[in-house]
DNA sequence: GATTTAATCGAACGAACGTTCGATCGCCAT
DNA sequence: ATGGCGATCGAACGTTCGTTCGATTAAATC
């Protein structure tokens, strides 16, 4: 599947690796600006090529395909978002402080890797087949963890709100991988800053709505509810 | 610019310009559900003209180019999106209805037009010279209309909170420019249930960090933050 | 030192793309 | 009738794309 086996017999095969990973990094990352720039179907193998100054048939020895390169770009983020975030939650046991601690890790993770959040933010239907079916499924643990935070948030201090949680999360998805539409930590508020404001709107929209009667008085406001189930589709 | 000139001298090509507009909806319809589902790199003017049943060459007649057929979809949609606004917002004084009004008004035109808004959401950076520069114009009204809401909301309810109100507006956009990823009219809550938890969690999330002394109390948490100016792009 | 294997490249292939060309058909005004 | 024009089409053009092939060099293995 991958470009190479690894053959570890020796430590010169270990150094060698060590190599491979290397140039493979280097040509993900001069891929990931590419696309980040011009996108998928713009991004052409010719383009990252010049980029990396490896040649055309040359990139054909890391991967099978230009689809399976997005693949490894994609399937390395998302792995390496979720981890960074289960790192930085461990230990934390209030709910509103591991919320806290989501936003924020997401926060500094696009921080330090804007063209690879943007390339998994944008991209999100261009694999298709297993490769898709793959970094689905991780984007759906980030999405359980974190809808499980939201989950205990919600039992903990708002129990009778009627609010629909798959919405909820959602919300909160949609401001976080909107970030890369606008927002730009060299020039901007601090990581922490907008952190800290994205964070406590959120906390302080739920907490509110638990004070007024059961949430419910202030969520239907001149319009009729209905209590239907959440809606189908998850990330 | 377009494809063809208006020639108003008679009743009867009055009658064939009604005809003309007709297929160009018809024709700008099924090149939306193809960009929609596809991507517009990926929806070939072949697979448009088979949605069509025009010839590939009779799309031609229609706009020089596919880029000005992606621009005529993204500029009409934004113009409508806008335009549906004001009229909505006609009368209300109230900037907490405005609000309220504002994200009622975004997910019915969405609701209503899921393939356009979709095209408009995920292809904002596919333009480019003047095609880009008019749509984003558009979007540009579309977001200081939705600040000034916020900014006297804010001014009303809020004076003293220390928010950022261009992360504040960006959030919410997030929040709305997101539904195309998850959100189906059809099969979960409705327009009017999603709209009220959307804009109330929205509003007490601004309220309640104006009732907590000046504001800076529960968005300073843990973490130092530094009064830096504004994002500098603008949506 | 011989042989295998990893790494790299220039050149080319076949397919798909956006666009253009020239011709045809039907309608309206002259 | 006839000339002009809007509308439409099949066929083709030139370009760009992802990918493959065969050869060449460098390094590791025996």
């Amino acid at each position: 599947m991958f470009g190479r086996q690894a053959t570890l017999h020796s430590r010169a095969s270990s150094d060698a690796r060590e190599g491979y990973e290397q140039r493979l990094g280097h040509i993900l990352a001069a891929a990931c600006g590419a696309i980040a720039r011009l996108g998928y179907e713009r991004a052409s193998m010719r383009a990252v090529a010049k980029a990396t100054g490896v040649s055309l048939a040359g990139l054909y020895h890391y991967f099978d395909s230009k689809e399976k390169m997005l693949f490894l770009i994609q399937f390395r983020t998302f792995s390496a978002l979720h981890q960074n975030l289960l790192e930085k939650l461990h230990g934390v046991m209030d709910s509103e402080e591991q919320l806290r601690v989501m936003i924020r890790a997401h926060l500094s993770y696009f921080a330090a890797n804007m063209d690879a959040l943007k390339v998994c933010s944008h991209e999100l239907d261009t694999l298709s087949g297993s490769a898709y079916e793959q970094t689905r499924d991780i984007r759906r643990e980030y999405y359980a963890l974190t809808r499980s935070i939201i989950e205990r948030l919600l039992d903990a201090h708002a129990p009778g709100a009627s609010l629909d949680r798959h919405v909820l999360t959602m919300s909160l998805f949609g401001t976080l991988n909107w970030l890369y539409r606008w927002y730009d930590p060299a020039g901007g508020p601090s990581v922490a800053t907008v952190s800290n404001q994205i964070a406590s709107q959120f906390l302080h929209g739920i907490y509110h709505l638990a004070d007024t009667a059961d949430g419910a008085a202030a969520n239907a406001r001149g319009l009729p509810r209905d209590a239907s189930q959440a809606a189908a589709r998850t990330p």
